[in-house]
DNA sequence: GCACTGACCGTTTTT
DNA sequence: CGGTCAGTGC
């Protein structure tokens, strides 16, 4: 038991058995005090594999891994399962999904084929052009899945024309991908919640395979994170949440704050702890973060405490439109730079959208500063990513129609849209699969030659490569299987401009060295596991793990920053319709918390120096329009009216202390 | 079947 | 401004 444990903090890691809430601010010490608890529990006798500890993101789970294993060192051999919610429900999947008609190798379908699989459901109901968007479908039926809505549910509450093409459009896009026998990730948990309702033995199983259950981040539960967590505590009832209702800002995403907000009525013997010091910010900074996170209503009442008392007060930074907030926000962090001892990792500029970094990619390319851009793109929304993750999937598994969708011409081998669109017809007409046809499609000729030529190779190629897939070095099969294609060939054919090829060549290597450096780390390396935990989205996988290790300015969203901290944060782009969001405002009051919120968890990354900072005008589209100051910078400098009046929208900032950007 | 062109459209946040 | 989509000509 470690020494330098405030007594909140040793409160939190000694209580060993029944609920236990903890209500951790920003920087209070969370993870060191789940970490030691996870440590005790085992030095009380509690047997490692006994424990579960979910956390929300892939880093969080890694990191905390991390830590566990280096405090439990030398005890045991066995090590606590700590995985996030979704890595935890394939695995419950893995096991007993057979009993809802799903194959057990189902595979995962991430953003992008789920996009696909949208786009082809729209199509089928042949909605008009413009109607519903794949993104906005998507949205909607995440938001029916996380209330636990089926198709048919859907369409009996659905009101307006969009939800009913939508609850329309929904049936199709489940069908398709039951059809194909795959998941997207509301599923995931979505059937796990079936599987506990409908066959009590899966549950039992499940819910005695650990004796403590921990989960992290409890704020951004869902309702089917909510009812998992229920029926897996329920026998036990050591369950211990950690999280902070003030940094809630997953709503949108079906979380709900109500969850953290009564977890004493659902265990009514529960123990609460806060932790309310907080270690990593100056008082400075914190006095902003407290009075803005006042004026929220819906919250548990708690006030941080400064462990480091002064500091340097937060600077509000005002410019006359993006670029110069960019160019001027760059110059500052280089000018800092120039400090002893002070280094790029030392710096984070966050952000509310993801069109915001543009400007400060140009400008830190310029000043030749060495920068990560979280997020944003992500390494597997690349087309040429795909594209190869396609054809590794379709090996893995032929009959899975997004992916030959997805490359079936792709270089062109002469089967054209309307090929496709017959094979498609005649698929669902003979309740068949688009592979069953495509690989008859040879015999039954009614095709053109070139069609007939092209199937024949492509199916030939696809099959040769399925029968070996679990044999030799996967990094050797990806690349004779690009080679085969001729995908590289086609790239050169495709983008003339040598940077551009490049860069798109590049991006073909690095998904073999993924899988390559994959085959070396894992003791039994399967092609199927290494697609699963690419849709999972597990940063050990890309580059992304020595990017955070790298010497680098990060660039990221409010939303990824969760978690981390930093010497120096530049929060940027603090106006009306930014932070908060435009579509918030024009939502109601609980919108605008959640913004609230999002700036409050901004706020409290910074350790040292905290910089925000805005532009009075914005280009959109092309057209340059003015822009206003948040009304989040009055209320964190005490300026607005009390707490709990109603926001008025935010003008001129004539007394906030501003250093407006000096003009040439 | 394929590539090129111009019109149109619109942008929160992510496991 | 930049990406997507439908329509056109080969």
């Amino acid at each position: 038991m470690p020494h330098d444990l405030n007594p909140a903090q040793k409160d939190a890691v000694q209580t060993l058995s029944g609920p236990l809430l903890v209500l951790a601010g920003a920087g209070t010490g969370k993870t060191r005090v789940v970490t030691y608890r996870i440590s005790e529990l085992v030095r009380h006798g509690v047997a490692p594999e006994r424990i579960l500890a979910v956390t929300f993101t892939n880093k969080a789970a890694a990191e905390m891994q991390q830590r566990a294993a280096a405090l439990l060192k030398k005890r045991r051999k066995e090590r606590p399962e700590i995985s996030t919610f979704h890595s935890l429900c394939v695995r419950i999947l893995r096991r007993h999904i057979h009993h809802l008609g799903y194959p057990a190798k189902f595979a995962i379908c991430d953003r992008g084929d789920q996009e696909s699989v949208a786009r082809a459901a729209l199509r089928e109901i042949k909605v008009p052009g413009q109607a519903l968007r794949p993104g906005d479908l998507i949205q909607m039926i995440g938001r029916w899945k996380s209330s636990s809505l089926r198709p048919r549910q859907a369409s009996a509450l659905a009101e307006t024309d969009k939800e009913h093409l939508a609850a329309a459009a929904y049936r199709r896009y489940q069908n398709n991908l039951k059809a194909t026998g795959a998941v997207d990730f509301d599923d995931l948990l979505l059937l796990v919640e079936e599987l506990f309702r409908k066959f009590p033995a899966v549950r039992r199983e499940e819910s005695g395979r650990f004796d403590q259950l921990l989960i992290d981040e409890y704020q951004d539960t869902n309702g089917s994170q909510y009812r998992i967590v229920k029926t897996l505590a329920a026998g036990h009832r050591n369950l211990c949440v950690v999280g902070d209702d003030d940094q809630s800002i997953y709503g949108w995403r079906g979380a709900e704050v109500e969850h953290i907000l009564r977890f004493r009525r659902d265990w009514p013997e529960a123990k609460i702890v806060r932790l309310e010091e907080n270690y990593r910010s100056t008082a400075a900074i914190l006095t902003m973060a407290n009075q803005l996170i006042a004026f929220n209503k819906n919250r548990h009442e708690k006030v941080l405490r400064a462990a480091r008392p002064g500091g340097q007060v937060p600077r509000i930074l005002q410019f006359k439109d993006e670029s110069e907030e960019a160019a001027r926000i760059v110059g500052d962090i280089r000018q800092q730079l120039t400090a002893p001892g002070a280094q790029p990792l030392d710096f984070a500029i966050l952000f509310r959208t993801n069109e915001q970094p543009r400007a400060f990619e140009l400008e830190l390319r310029a000043a030749k500063l060495p920068y990560v851009l979280i997020g944003g793109m992500s390494f597997y929304d690349r087309k040429e990513v795909r594209d190869v993750l396609a054809y590794l999937k379709l090996v893995v598994n032929p009959y899975d129609e997004v992916s030959l969708l997805r490359i079936i011409n792709t270089p062109p081998r002469g089967i054209g849209q309307s090929t496709v669109a017959r094979m498609m017809d005649q698929a669902t007409s003979g309740s068949k699969s688009l592979w069953d046809v495509l690989s008859a499609a040879t015999e039954s000729g009614n095709m053109s030659p070139a069609a007939t030529a092209g199937i024949g190779k492509f199916c030939g190629m696809i099959q040769q490569f399925h029968k070996h897939c679990e044999r030799g070095s996967l990094a050797d099969l990806a690349n004779r299987l690009i080679h085969e294609v001729g995908y590289r060939d086609e790239l050169v054919r495709l983008y003339p401009d040598p940077n551009e090829r490049q860069t798109r060549l590049d991006s073909v290597e690095e998904v073999v060295n993924a899988l390559a450096s994959y085959e070396n780390g894992k003791r039994r390396p399967t092609l199927k596991s290494f697609l699963d935990d690419a849709a999972l989205g597990r940063d050990d996988l890309d580059e992304k793990e020595s990017q955070l290790d790298r010497n680098a300015i990060a660039l990221m969203t409010l939303h990824s920053a969760k978690g981390l901290e930093f010497p120096n944060v530049y929060l940027v782009g603090v106006e009306e319709n930014i932070l908060p969001h435009h579509r918030s405002v024009a939502a109601d009051g609980s919108a605008i918390e959640e913004e609230r919120r999002l700036c409050y968890v901004g706020v409290t990354r910074a350790q040292d120096r905290l910089t925000l900072s805005l532009s009075l005008t914005r280009r959109k589209w092309g057209k340059s329009r003015p822009s206003q100051p948040s009304r989040f910078l009055f209320e964190l400098t005490g300026q607005a009216d009390q707490p709990h009046a109603a926001p008025r929208p935010a003008r001129k900032p004539k007394s906030v202390r501003t250093r407006v950007g000096r003009r040439r």
